[in-house]
DNA sequence: TATACCATTTTGGGATACCAAGCCGGTATC
DNA sequence: GATACCGGCTTGGTATCCCAAAATGGTATA
C-alpha cells in the first residue's frame, strides 16, 4: 500500500527504529520549513497520507504536534500551512527579546568558557564559501545554543520555538554580504560579553541584535509581500 | 457503548457542539489539574476512552495536546501524568517573570485605565467568603489577564500556559489568610504603578512578587513532600 | 444571465480490528 | 528456594471502515 517508497526508506535508514508518526512529523515540518508547500496553502489528511506512506492516524498525530509548533492551522474544518503574518512576526520579536535576553543574563552568572568557545565555533564555520542556507542555520542556531546555555528549559524552548516560527520568514530575508558580516559581528560581540561576565552589556547588544534583525525582515517583506503572493504564499498583513 | 454517560452529558449540555476530542482533552485537564489523578500516575489509552466514553481516536488526540501543556508526558511506551518535578518548578518562575516583565512594560507604555479596572475588580471579587479555589484560580488570573493586556498573543500564552504548569502546586500550597492579603496588596500596587506608567516600578514589584511567589513554594512544597508521596504523587527533588 | 437548489464527492471526526512489543505470572529446572 | 524460560495478556501503534457535514458542481428556474 505504499505509493512513495522513499519515505520508508527515509524511516528505515536510520539505526534507530522511527516511528511513523515521528517520521510523517518531521518530514512535513520540513516540507513547511523549506517552503516545499506554500504558506496558506491547504493540507488535507489524505493527501499527506498519500505523500508519505502513512495512514491517516500517524499523519493527524503529525498534524496536531505541528498545530502546537504554529507551522499549520486550522481553516474551518480542514488544516493549512500557517500563513506568514508580519504582526505575528512582530510579536515573536518581542516575545524572543524578552526570553533570550533573560536566558543570556542568566548564562553571564554562570558562564562556561568552554561551552562559549563552541557556540564561538560554530560561527566560525561559516565562510565565503558556506552556501546561504548553513548561514541561515548556524544563525539560528546561535541563538538557540546561547539559550540552551542558560540551562533553563524552558527559555531553551521558548527561544527554539520562536526561530521555528521565524525561519520560514528569515528565508526570504534578503540579506547580503554586508549584512551577513555585521550580524557575526554582533554575534562575537555577544559572545564576548558573556566572557567577561558583563550581563548588561550583552543584554544591550543582544536586545539591539534582535530589533535590528526584526526591523530589516519586517520591511524586506513588506517590500517583498508582491513577490511573494505571486508565488502564491499567504501573507497577512501587519 | 457508553459506560459513562455523564461524559456525554457534559458534551450536550452546553449550547455549542463540542468535539469529543475536545471533550475528552478538557476533562482530562481538569482530572489532572484538579489532582483527581495523581502526578506520577500511569495513564492507558484503554482506561480513558472507557472513563470519558470515548474512542481511542480522540483520546490519543487528546493525549498528545496535554503533552504540549506538560501535563502528561510519556514513560517509556505508555503514558503517565506529569509528576511535579521542583527543578522545573523553579524554572518556570524565572520563564515566567522574564515574559510577564515584558509584557507589564508594553503594557505600561499603552495602558487601557478601563482595561486595568477590569483587573483590580476581579482582585475585589474575593472576599472572606471567597473559597480558597476562587482564590487560587483569581490568582492566576490576574496574571494571565495582566499578559493579555499587553496584546502580544506570545507572551499572552507563556504565561497561560506557565500558570497551568504551576496550578497543581500552587494547589498544594499553604496560603494563610496573611499571605493571601500580602499578595492580593502587592497585586494592586502592581497595578497602581501601571495606572501611572511607570514601568520600572512596575516591573520591580512584579518581579519581586514572582520571586516572593517562587520561594514560598518551592519552601512549602519541599516541606510537604513527605505528605505529597503519602498521596501517591510523585515529586521530583530539585 | 444570475441564482437557488439538489446530487455527488470530498473530507475530517470517530470507531474498530489487527499487530508487535513489552509486561507479568506461572512453571520447570538446577 | 532461586532462577531462567515460556506463554498469555496488556497496551500503544497502525490501518481501515463508517459517518455526518461541508464543499462542489451541475441544472433548472426566474
Amino acid at each position: 500500500m505504499n505509493p512513495n517508497p522513499a519515505a520508508v526508506n527515509a524511516a528505515s535508514q536510520k539505526g534507530s527504529p522511527m516511528s511513523q508518526m515521528q517520521n510523517v512529523e518531521r518530514q512535513l515540518r520540513e516540507m513547511i520549513l523549506g517552503l516545499e508547500v506554500g504558506p496558506g496553502e491547504k493540507l488535507t489528511e489524505r493527501w499527506i497520507e498519500g505523500r508519505f506512506g502513512a495512514s491517516r492516524t500517524p499523519v493527524r498525530a503529525a498534524l496536531l504536534r505541528l498545530e502546537t509548533e504554529g507551522l499549520v492551522g486550522r481553516d474551518g474544518r480542514g488544516w493549512t500551512v500557517a500563513p506568514i503574518n508580519l504582526a505575528e512576526l512582530e510579536q515573536i520579536a518581542v516575545y524572543r527579546e524578552a526570553v533570550e535576553v533573560a536566558a543570556v543574563r542568566i548564562t553571564c552568572s554562570c558562564a562556561d568558557a568552554s561551552a562559549i568557545d563552541v557556540i564561538e565555533a560554530m560561527l566560525d564555520s561559516c565562510d565565503e564559501n558556506t552556501p546561504r542556507e548553513e548561514w541561515h542555520r548556524v544563525g539560528m542556531d546561535f541563538h538557540i545554543e546561547l539559550a540552551h546555555l542558560s540551562g533553563n528549559e524552558f527559555l531553551f524552548r521558548a527561544v527554539r520555538d520562536a526561530m521555528t516560527r521565524l525561519s520560514r520568514a528569515r528565508w526570504l530575508e534578503v540579506r547580503d554580504e554586508a549584512a551577513l558580516g555585521r550580524a557575526w559581528a554582533e554575534h562575537r560581540a555577544i559572545l564576548a560579553a558573556i566572557r567577561l561576565g558583563d550581563a548588561d552589556d550583552a543584554a544591550r547588544r543582544l536586545s539591539a541584535h534582535i530589533v535590528g534583525s526584526r526591523d530589516r525582515l519586517v520591511t524586506s517583506l513588506a517590500n517583498d509581500r508582491r513577490g511573494l503572493r505571486a508565488r502564491g504564499f499567504a501573507v497577512v498583513a501587519a
